[in-house]
DNA sequence: CTGAAAGCGCTTACAG
DNA sequence: CTGAAAGCGCTTACAG
């Protein structure tokens, strides 16, 4: 897409330039620059020079035109974030908090969203790779779900300064991602220590290593406490089809599959007895409770409900739910640490790539 | 704050330039940019010159330097777009909608959250209002909510390209906006036709003008019904001190005042014997029909209720909340139209800089 | 149809 | 301590 030529009417045309601030002052040029946007060591001006240099910029309210610094070689101090949310207020939250950190370093950040928009073609993942790099961006912040599509490898390649929320599988990447066995022993403990005793768990698929990690987590907490996870307690979604919330943008609803959910409650607390229920996520507890609620079994008096991911809904299911925090505040931080890292001294040594966030448990109503 | 030379690793120094694809090309620069980014009328190129170039270009993988092309005073193909969210996600939504417009059309959105950073110092606001400039944006999105600072006018001096989501209180601004009256009037005629009769609307703020446009469409509605709205089924909230939904980041949590909640079902539904309830907001609404079911009423059955937003929780309320979309999609295409009309025509007639968004009912079973 | 050249607004060695 | 000058990678009249 050919870029356009400004029009007539835009504010470009009458910026103040370093020239005027220049003339005004009866310099030159490079010394205004050296007392303005001075980097380099031989910054020696007279101290009045600059006062009155600095003075009258501020008068004249200087802005120093970034394009003209990056062409020089400048960074450009701006980041990109690409996300493929869909709304997925988790994401969103997690792209506030690392915008609001670059901030804090003298960065910004651009929206790289790669979906949501057909304009661009099939493959707006590749898109953003060559848009990054035609606004030479200081570094790119990953946070797209891996189940979407796009080759990270080629991201990292093209750009070394690519921090990553989330495993994307990439050999030697800069991670940061929430530490799921933690969560599942926080949990545990938890309901442990609340009296529970035949604590279920619920997971969306087994093959995945970040639900292996919950399962290990809840293993190890029982044991810790001298107790042992029964087998009968688990229940792996993927062997009854597909479990997760989606968006119907038609009726402007979220929706969540009630079957799974309803044979999840047969098999752990009607068969099983459990006693509390650890679920995969908040869509799967606030469903959990929904049914739990129309089958007459009541939270948290027979059945205490705990989620994974603190969503807003935690706070309005009926009883409100208690569940995981993932930090993404604590994670956009430090995926700004590891991008500072990057940008101002290269690549981490290899073992120190991988950052993990520990949770926390947030208690509500529902245990 | 000064901007820092870029480290020898960044791939900026590899780069290729026009002038390399020239060379291979064995033409001059100007002809590769003809072809290429190809922008004013007399783009007269030989057919094989622009094929051959094109070809190598792709091979080459060339990405314009959009610095450069700025600096000759191309347009950024930027927007930027100001937020003070603090985890709205409603806001979240309108961000990721205009991003997704904005690329539909080949622009891009730096996000300016004005809220949330110390560093930048107490007036982030018209910190960004300068940075905007010295990225020289093509235009801003301002979705900051109004009762946070910032000088709206100034912003729309140094950016004659902006425009508000909301009405920011400036004369001749361009803006879009939620038709409350409208929403107000799909609520009551929505619980007209489910046969309540005695239909109470609850209200933040009565001196607001938002409010007055809903307490206006609650009346015309039920007068186009033939019946007549009651003023003791009418509640305002702003008499019996602030009621609105606010997170708690100790606990992670959000929270809502109960006691008004409690006040207003006294006193609508207790006392006036209301059957339905429009509410302010879904955060009043979920947190209406949680105080409702603690005194054993019972919804939709003695009583309906009814938010506006239609915010995630809406769908994992027990029961799920029947609610007023406000359509944030379209706001956001609409918006996008405004600035595309602004950065290529300049300002629309007076008349035209308001635009209203029609919003949605979506019913759900609290109603 | 194509090339040579000016210039956008900066930064920064290099002289003075 | 300050100035004159080169040059970043493009776009675009202007000649040919």
């Amino acid at each position: 897409m050919p870029r356009k030529k400004a029009q007539s009417t835009d504010k470009a045309d009458s910026r103040i330039r370093l020239a005027d601030i220049a003339k005004a002052a009866g310099v030159s040029r490079g010394v205004v620059g050296r007392v303005l946007n001075g980097g380099k060591g031989n910054s020696r001006v007279a101290e009045a020079t600059a006062k009155r240099i600095l003075e009258i910029a501020r008068h004249m309210k200087y802005q120093p035109n970034v394009a003209a610094q990056q062409l020089k070689g400048m960074r450009t101090h701006m980041f990109g974030t690409l996300v493929a949310s869909a709304g997925d207020p988790l994401r969103s939250f997690l792209v506030q908090h690392l915008d609001t950190e670059a901030v804090k370093s003298g960065y910004h950040t651009m929206i790289g969203n790669t979906i949501g928009s057909d304009t661009v073609g099939p493959n707006q993942f590749d898109y953003y790779v060559d848009e990054l790099s035609r606004r030479a961006v200081d570094g790119v912040f990953c946070a797209i779900h891996n189940w979407f599509e796009g080759d990270r490898k080629a991201l990292t390649e093209r750009h070394p300064n690519t921090v990553f929320f989330e495993d994307p599988g990439v050999r030697g990447a800069h991670v940061v991602k929430a530490n799921r066995y933690i969560a599942a022993r926080l949990a545990t403990r938890h309901l442990l220590e609340r009296g529970r005793r035949r604590i279920a768990l619920i997971v969306s698929d087994l093959k995945k290593p970040t639900c292996q990690d919950r399962l290990r987590g809840f293993r190890d907490e029982h044991e810790a406490y001298g107790k042992q996870a029964q087998d009968d307690l688990v229940f792996n979604a993927a062997e009854h089809g597909k479990a997760f919330a989606w968006h119907n943008p038609e009726l402007l609803t979220w929706q969540f599959p009630e079957e799974v959910v309803d044979l999840a409650i047969d098999e752990l607390v009607r068969d099983a007895g459990a006693d509390a229920l650890v679920c995969n996520d908040d869509f799967w507890a606030a469903t959990v409770l929904r049914r739990l609620h129309a089958r007459g079994v009541s939270v948290p008096a027979h059945v205490a409900v705990v989620g994974y991911l603190n969503h807003y809904l935690a706070d309005w299911t009926d009883p409100p739910l208690t569940t995981i925090d993932t930090r993404q505040d604590l994670a956009a931080e430090r995926m700004l640490k590891m991008m500072e890292h990057l940008v101002m001294q290269g690549p981490l040594p290899e073992e120190d790539r991988v950052v993990e966030i520990t949770p926390r448990l947030v208690v509500r109503g529902s245990s």
